[in-house]
Order: structure tokens, then sequence, then C-alpha cells
DNA sequence: ATTTTCAAT
């Protein structure tokens, strides 16, 4: 894309969107989800730029309009028309984990697409509704790799994906207890993730 | 506008 279009339209978030709704301790009504694409040559991961960017849900004062970012996310991988000849790896920042029904949308389309690998960091787990710990795990059967995002991650977020304007080294903001919650949220993740019983 | 778990009130 022309170097001079908008944030947006690179693929770009603004500052306090992404520090706003990716926060780890505070709790939003809407999700945000980051993604990029690589495919494998020569044994490594080569980056697609075409294939970056980020998105949110649907929001609707009916239910039916409404659509969690993971749906939207599949049927933009879907208008790719990835090469099944080849193989892709997907990165996923999401500020909320998948709920049930996003991961099983999300397992499907692994067991589908063999070609393509995913890896999902997540800012926060999405424990509202029920049944969201085995669609966790049923995810991870399918092959996807389901972290929570640290620091690191925020990071790199904060450097690929929002839109620092006339100063590109703005350094991540980091908050407080950023570290203490992620501690407390990848402990629950490895419970759910290892819990047996389905 | 508020409170705030992919809104609902």
């Amino acid at each position: 894309m022309a170097a001079g279009s908008a944030p947006e339209a690179r693929g770009l978030m603004d500052e306090q969107t992404f520090l706003d709704n990716f926060n780890n301790l505070i709790y939003r009504h809407k999700t945000y989800l980051c993604y990029e694409t690589e495919r494998m040559q020569d044994d490594l991961w080569i980056p697609l730029d075409e294939y970056k960017g980020f998105l949110q849900n649907k929001s609707g004062s009916r239910r039916w309009e409404r659509c969690h970012a993971e749906s939207i996310f599949l049927g933009e991988i879907a208008s790719w028309n990835l090469d099944t000849e080849l193989r892709y790896r997907i990165t996923v920042f999401i500020s909320w984990s998948p709920c049930a029904d996003c991961a099983d949308e999300l397992t499907k389309f692994l067991r589908e697409n063999r070609h393509v690998n995913l890896r999902i960091f997540a800012a926060r787990i999405y424990d509202w509704y029920q049944g969201y710990e085995a669609g966790l795990r049923a995810l991870k059967a399918a092959g996807a790799e389901v972290a929570m995002m640290t620091f690191q991650e925020f990071e790199y977020c904060w450097k690929n994906f929002v839109d620092h304007q006339q100063d590109e080294d703005k350094p991540f903001p980091r908050w407080d207890n950023l570290d203490s919650e992620y501690e407390r949220l990848t402990k629950k993740l490895a419970g759910i993730l290892q819990n047996q019983e389905d």
C-alpha cells in the first residue's frame, strides 16, 4: 500500500485504541485482533505484508448484526485463497481469547486447512461464557499454539500494528502490573490446557 | 453516558 495513505489503510491502529483495548488489566466490551501471515520458503518464514492488519468485532443493537472478531477474520482468510500447495503461518494477537464458538470455528478451519499454522496470543482470557476451556483445548489439539501475550508481544504489536505518526521510535508505554497479570493469566491458561476432562 | 468479559442499560 502507498506510504502516504491513512494509517488505518496501512493496517495500523492509533495508539490509544491499542492501549485501551490490549491492556490486560482493563476489560472492554469489544475485541481487537491483529494478524500477520508468513509463507514457508526454503525452511524460512517469509512475511507476507499483504496479509497483515487488524480488525475489530462488529457490534449492533440486534444480535444478528454482531460478529466476533475471529469470525470476521476467518472470512478474510477465506478471501485470500491461500495456495494449498504452500505452507503458511498466521499469527494473531487478540485482546480477548476466543469464546467457545469461535474456538470451534477456528478448530474446524485448522482441520480443513492443514497447510496453515496458527498462533494465537491473547491479552486476556474471555471466560464469561461456559465452554471456553474445552474450546481452547480443542484449538490446541488441532495444532494451534495458544498463549497469553507477554511484554514482548505487547511491545511487538506496539511496533508493528500501531501508528506512531511522527515518532516512529516511541517506546511502548508499559502499564503497571502488566507482568504480574500476565503471570496470573498464563498459569490459568496452563491449567485450562492441561485439564483432561472434556 | 455509564460501566465495562466480542454490551446492555
